[in-house]
RNA sequence: GCGGGUGUAGCCAAGUGGUUAAGGCAGUGGAUUGUGACUCCACCAGUCGCGGGUUCAAAUCCCGUCAUUCGCCCCA
């Protein structure tokens, strides 16, 4: 009996191809961007992603996957992509490798959450990361790498929310403000937003409640909070994806989940997803490296849940498996041993065969071959067995012809370019 | 962690207290002992998620549990 797991799913067949064809995909597009691949562990100390993430974030308060190792250390199974990277970005002194670093990375995270649509407790994410450019085209950049991802795999009903949640001053300020504006409408709000009021009173501007959406309307906003600095790059992030002919919409209310944001907030929505809308999140973090004790450095990225992703893509359309150039039929001993060798040898032309291992009557290998979806189809029988000859059969047309093994295997070419 | 729905074969499913639990797809064998897509026949496969309870009798009702799904929370 198979056992009862919760953790994520089992990728199968059907769904691997539309997997592989993303992340060739999002490769493709981060190698034009010269961004080069960091693959870390994917369990890190547990203080780690308390201190990059933020005690006081859900993620780090009840969604960790944390366990003791046999020395005593506590550990926690990675739930974001970032925090490891910067880790080794401080640890191997990338920084000293000279001006800026672009890393992309793809890998299992680990949240405990309860399961459901678009939202498993192991899931996959491919993110990107630039490490020491305070530019605001590094925003822009890595946001296109987004754009351009989604767009290229044909995504529809995107929404693209943008913000500036500025630096830590502004945000000081700006939280202050919210908690004088909100602290008299404490009672109508909804519960869980009562309780953020002292907490993470910025969250409670996203919260999903009618009554406080209501309240939330007339918030001060973040923007008129913004500082010098905060202000000058945000209307360069804006004024370059326009520019660009990026559509976004400017979203004060935004908040992300992760403390380690400053400045440009994004977050890329579906409305084809139910309650697990964004697809696509990240944001600017200057602070996190000085605070995992790397050298003060600023930062941009974002990641991409793999899961949801494809999700959408399955809504839309099936990546279906690659058939195969050729399909081998084969019946009686010698000619079975002939068909393997003969595969063995097409295959390491580069063709692609399947060898049909049934032993079954030919009829029956023969409705599997059409089945295959391969162009043609090589007959082995003890006839051509004993000559050395093999039959091919083009299986659109019907047509069948007979030539040596030797001829077949000399010219490869010509068989290349009818399959 | 909280609230609601669902769980019958690899997949889609009928069945809502009463013999051996329909059917379709897929799979295997045959009609066709060396030639595919159509057709026909046969076969195959089910601890009715799991455990307990009610009942003469449970896939069916009740409780628990696990999984899944829709929300909340949160995020990818």
């Amino acid at each position: 009996m198979p056992l009862p797991q919760r953790v994520g799913q089992d990728l199968k067949v059907a769904d691997i191809h539309t997997w592989q064809w993303v992340e060739a995909t999002a490769r493709e597009l981060f190698q034009r961007a010269v961004y080069q691949e960091i693959r870390t562990p994917t369990f890190e100390q547990t203080a780690l992603f308390e201190r990059g993430i933020g005690e006081a974030t859900d993620v780090v308060g009840k969604e960790m996957y944390t366990f003791l190792d046999k020395g005593d250390r506590s550990c926690t199974l990675r739930p974001e992509g970032t925090a490891g990277v910067v880790r080794a970005y401080i640890q191997h002194s990338l920084q000293a490798q000279g001006g800026v670093q672009r890393l992309w990375y793809c890998g299992p995270m680990f949240r405990y959450e309860r399961p459901q649509k678009g939202r498993q407790r192991q899931f996959h994410q491919i993110g990107v990361e630039v490490l020491g450019s305070a530019d605001p085209r590094a925003d822009v950049e890595v946001i296109l790498l987004a754009t351009d991802l989604l767009q290229r795999l044909g995504l529809k009903n995107l929404t693209f929310n943008l913000n500036s949640v500025g630096d830590r001053d502004d945000r000081q300020r700006y939280r202050e403000a919210l908690v004088n504006y909100l602290t008299p409408f404490k009672a109508d709000l909804d519960a869980d937003s009562q309780d953020r009021l002292s907490r993470n009173p910025l969250r409670i501007l996203d919260s999903k409640d009618e009554k406080t959406q209501a309240i939330a309307a007339d918030a001060p906003s973040i923007l008129d909070y913004l500082g010098e600095n905060s202000k000058r790059h945000f209307d360069r992030v804006l004024a370059q994806l326009s520019d660009l002919g990026i559509d976004f919409v400017l979203n004060p209310r935004l908040v992300r989940g992760l403390d380690y944001y400053t400045h440009t907030a994004f977050e890329i929505q579906s409305s084809d997803l139910g309650a697990q809308a964004t697809v696509c999140g990240g944001g600017r973090y200057d602070g996190l490296v000085q605070e995992l004790g790397g050298p003060v450095t600023p930062a941009v990225g974002w990641a991409i849940g793999l899961e949801r992703l494809t999700l959408l893509l399955s809504q839309l359309q099936t990546v279906s498996a690659p058939s195969p150039d050729l399909y081998v039929v084969s019946r009686g001993e010698a000619a079975e041993a002939n068909a393997l060798k003969l595969a063995q040898a097409l295959r390491q032309q580069g063709i692609s065969v399947d060898l049909d291992l049934s032993g079954s009557a030919f009829g029956k290998q023969f409705k599997r071959a059409d089945r295959s979806g391969a162009a043609a189809c090589l007959i082995l029988g003890d006839d051509e067995a004993a000559q050395g000859t093999v039959q091919i059969k083009w299986l659109q047309s019907g047509e069948q012809t007979s030539l040596t093994q030797a001829d077949l295997l000399a010219d490869i070419e010509s068989l290349r370019q009818k399959l």
